[in-house]
DNA sequence: CGGTGGACCTGCTGGC
DNA sequence: TGCCAGCAGGTCCACC
C-alpha cells in the first residue's frame, strides 16, 4: 500500500493527534505479523508519553518520553488510525493502543506483512533496518551528483535501482514508475548510462511528484487511508502507474506493462527512451 | 560482489 | 453465473 508520500500523509494526520498524550494499554490480538509481535515488548509503553511522531523512509516512528520508540512499518495493506474507544472493530485490527483522552490507535493489515516493534530511543539508528537505509530523497542534501556517483560501474535497470532502500528511502513501484515517465527515461534503461544531467532531471521529476502526491494526501487505488479514515487523491495525477493500454497523456503512445524484479512497471514507449 | 526470483499473506478481479 | 489464476502500494533471504 504505502510509500513515502502515503507514510507522510498519515504522520503528518497523526502527530497532532498523538503527542502529548499518555499510553494507557497496549492489546495484541494477532501476533503473527512479518515478525510475531511480542505482548510485552509493547506493554513497556504503557505510562509513556508521546513526545512526537517521525517518518524515515516508509517507516514511522513514535517517540515517547520513555526512551522508548514505536517502529512501525505498514507493509503492503497495513492502516494506522485514531478512533474512539468503543468503536467497533475493523477486520483485521491486530493491535490497539489506548490513550489517556478515550481514544485508541489502531493498527489493521489484512495482508499482515506489516511490522511493531519498540526500540530504545537511542538504539534507533543503529537498528538494522534503520541504519541500512539511503538518504530520504526531499532532504536537499541529497545531490544528483552523488547519485551519478553512486551509480558508476552498476548495471541494475533504474526502476530497480529507485526502489532500493538502500540506495534511496522510501520510493516504491507507484512513484519510480511516476517520477521515470516524468523524466522521460525508460524504466529499464542501465543506471551506468544515465549521466549527470539525467540524474538532475530524474532528482528534480522525483521530487515534484513526492510533493504534489504528499499535497494530495496520497494515492488510494485499493486500500490506503489516512489517519481520519480518508483516501488520498493522487490516484487522478497517476500518469502511467496502473494505465496498462491507456493512452499516454503526453505523447498519446499506448502505456505499457513490464515486469521487472518480479514487479510489474508501467511506462510509455513513445515519450521514455 | 550485484542482481534476480521466490516466499511471506489475504482478497479482489477479469477472463473463461 | 461461478471458478480460479493472476495480481496487489514491501521486504527479506537464498541462490546464481
Amino acid at each position: 500500500m504505502p510509500e513515502l508520500p502515503e507514510i507522510e500523509t498519515i504522520r503528518r494526520g497523526l502527530s497532532p493527534l498523538l503527542t502529548g498524550r499518555r499510553i494507557e494499554s497496549v492489546t495484541v490480538r494477532e501476533r503473527r505479523l512479518r515478525e510475531p509481535v511480542a505482548p510485552r515488548e509493547l506493554a513497556r509503553l504503557r505510562g509513556a508519553r508521546v513526545t512526537g511522531l517521525r517518518r524515515r523512509s516508509k517507516y514511522l516512528l513514535l517517540d515517547t518520553n520513555a526512551g522508548l520508540t514505536l517502529l512501525v512499518h505498514l507493509g503492503m495493506t497495513g492502516q494506522l488510525f485514531v478512533s474512539d474507544g468503543g468503536r467497533p472493530r475493523r477486520p483485521h485490527e491486530h493491535v490497539v493502543i489506548r490513550l489517556d483522552d478515550g481514544r485508541e490507535l489502531r493498527f489493521a493489515d489484512t495482508r499482515r506483512f506489516g511490522l511493531l516493534r519498540v526500540l530504545r530511543s537511542d538504539r534507533v539508528d543503529r537498528d538494522p533496518r534503520i541504519g541500512a537505509l539511503g538518504p530520504e530523497p526531499l532532504d536537499g542534501g541529497l545531490t544528483a551528483g552523488a547519485l551519478f556517483r553512486l551509480t558508476r560501474g552498476r548495471s541494475k535497470p533504474v526502476k530497480n535501482f529507485l526502489m532500493d532502500t538502500r540506495a534511496i528511502a522510501g520510493i516504491g513501484n507507484i512513484y519510480a514508475c511516476e517520477a521515470l515517465h516524468r523524466a522521460r527515461i525508460n524504466p529499464r534503461r542501465r543506471v551506468r548510462r544515465i549521466g549527470p544531467g539525467g540524474w538532475e532531471r530524474l532528482l528534480g521529476s522525483l521530487r515534484e511528484v513526492l510533493n504534489e502526491a504528499i499535497e494530495a494526501g496520497g494515492t488510494t487505488l485499493r486500500d490506503f487511508l489516512n489517519a481520519e479514515g480518508d483516501a488520498g487523491y493522487f490516484a487522478l495525477s497517476l500518469k502511467v502507474y496502473d494505465r496498462e493500454g491507456k493512452p499516454c497523456v503526453r505523447c498519446g503512445a499506448v502505456i505499457r506493462r513490464i515486469v521487472q524484479a518480479g514487479r510489474g512497471t508501467f511506462y510509455c514507449p513513445g515519450c521514455q527512451r
